[in-house]
DNA sequence: TTAGTGACTGTAG
DNA sequence: GCTACAGCCACTA
């Protein structure tokens, strides 16, 4: 049974560490289609829905910025759940976004 | 079955 | 430096 795009988004994403963030192009070429970055968003989406536990918030676009937020029900909750894990956040953009940020490899 | 859409990115003008 | 466009895969109507 080969892993479906979803599931490895689910997994790439599991694996980024408390504090860290990733983006969605590295998580798609990580999996093996960089220019599907789109799809990883969008899998993050209903992952959500289906209650499976994907840190979200730790995936923000290619400048460090909180794009995703819009799914989450209020428009700060992305936010507030950075800060709790010691990411500062700065108008809706990751502060020392390079330093923070992880990749797969 | 086909067409439209989406939490993005890289290239070209 | 900014704007526009194409490409990626999976799901829904």
């Amino acid at each position: 049974m080969q892993k479906s795009f979803f599931q490895k988004v689910y997994e790439t994403v599991r694996l980024i560490p408390a504090g860290k963030v990733c983006t969605y192009g590295i998580i798609a070429a990580h999996i093996g289609s960089p220019q599907a970055a789109r799809m990883v968003g969008w899998a993050l989406n209903k992952s959500a829905l289906e209650n499976e536990f994907v840190p979200a918030h730790r995936v923000v676009n290619r400048n460090g910025l909180l794009t995703g937020k819009i799914h989450f029900a209020n428009n700060n909750t992305m936010q507030e759940m950075l800060e709790s894990e010691g990411v500062a956040i700065i108008d809706n953009k990751i502060r020392d976004f390079e330093i923070l940020l992880w990749k797969p490899y």
